[in-house]
DNA sequence: TAATTTTTTTAGATTAATCTAAATTTTATA
DNA sequence: TATAAAATTTAGATTAATCTAAAAAAATTA
């Protein structure tokens, strides 16, 4: 049995590699975990214990492929249930994580096999992110951040790098949902700030921090 | 905050009181619970401390209005969540328990009055309970054991005392699911068991075990 | 009502998950 | 390469939830 703890240190270690090429360190998993080092050390003994992760003292870790496994899984739930409560619940995109979060640990392959096809065997979430399906694949997309754009370069929003309810928020009011069409006008060099034609011809001003966490898919 | 386990005492202590007038004792709290006595007892404490239970030492317990409030509301999610699983997910009444009493657990009012409208605000769960509304009032329906009808009387089965699969499953293969048209032809004084006219004319012979433990609504 | 049985509580542990403070190891730097 | 700084682990506690065994209280019965 892989307890709820024990599943979430397994979801930050994986969030962290898929980042870092070198093992995920103590400290990364304290931050992602919002805890402390001490605790991640504890926890760490426990899970290498279990064969879910390689842990060598001071070294860092990296999952098994078990460890893959669970930590897949928990994704492919998190993210079916987010789209279970965006597309049939009416939750908004900023308000799911939380729920998600917790739906996440509930117990059962018939009931994620079950929603997954209630729902229509989605791909992305309602962020744009991934679901690996039942067998942990992975469907990758060709996207880029609005930042790498070239004036002229015209596409699709297909997804975020910042979750936070905030930016979300703030790009539904700037008509930058997922799938809205986007045309970058021009870049300043000033602030790598840009100017960009938005669904309805509107045309809006976004910052750098912007084009770093809106991914595009170009077309 | 109020735990899991504090939560499934609760509900526990509920369902104990709902059959008996009198407090609820430790022994009939460990039995729901399948735990030890000396378990429920640490428990209780716990609870009065947080004035979910009126309990005073070897007199057993009540629970307080708040009490009650939360053990209702978790039902009330129970029952919704059942409905879900079953009209939505396509589970049969007999595999959904297990699986709510996880998601009963998952906090967040929004989403459960969301389910609740998603599920078209209904009154009884797959086995005929009633659910709770969001202010806590039962919808009661006439029902009575098919062990109290008399030969002639009809009706159609509206729910069940014993929840466990196996009897579940054997009401399916009688033809007996919630809903099914039934007619008692005649009792047996030997044994108290029926025999009785289902839904397609045919007629099946149930023992007094099975009379015990089927309401129906006499038409 | 006294003795016995049953029920309940207490005492003393255990486990998972967490913490702070101190010690140790690794990494960076002067 | 010493030394300082940063990262990590260990030591020692705490809390919630549980357990077994023993003690105490309540209920039953002879």
């Amino acid at each position: 049995m892989v307890s709820q703890a024990e599943e979430n240190y397994l979801k930050a270690i994986f969030k962290i590699s898929e980042k870092e090429v070198k093992a995920a360190s103590t400290n990364a998993i304290a931050a992602e975990m919002q805890t402390t080092a001490a605790s991640v050390t504890d926890m760490l003994k426990r899970l290498a214990e279990k064969n879910l992760i390689d842990y060598e003292k001071y070294r860092g870790v990296q999952l098994t492929a078990e460890g893959n496994r669970v930590a897949t899984v928990l994704i492919r739930k998190h993210r079916l249930w987010e789209v279970f409560l965006v597309d049939h619940l009416g939750f908004a995109w900023d308000e799911v994580h939380d729920l998600a979060e917790q739906l996440e640990h509930v117990q059962g392959n018939a009931l994620i096999e079950r929603l997954d096809r209630f729902l229509g065997h989605p791909k992305f979430d309602p962020h744009g992110d991934p679901i690996p399906d039942a067998e942990g694949r992975w469907t990758l997309r060709p996207q880029a951040l609005l930042a790498t754009l070239k004036p002229g370069d015209r596409g699709v929003v297909t997804g975020v790098e910042d979750h936070s309810p905030a930016f979300l928020q703030y790009l539904d009011q700037m008509g930058l949902s997922l799938g809205a069409e986007i045309e970058l006008l021009e870049r300043f060099p000033y602030d790598q700030s840009v100017r960009v034609r938005t669904q309805a011809g509107r045309e809006v001003s976004l910052s750098e921090k912007v084009g770093q966490n809106l991914y595009v898919k170009i077309s």
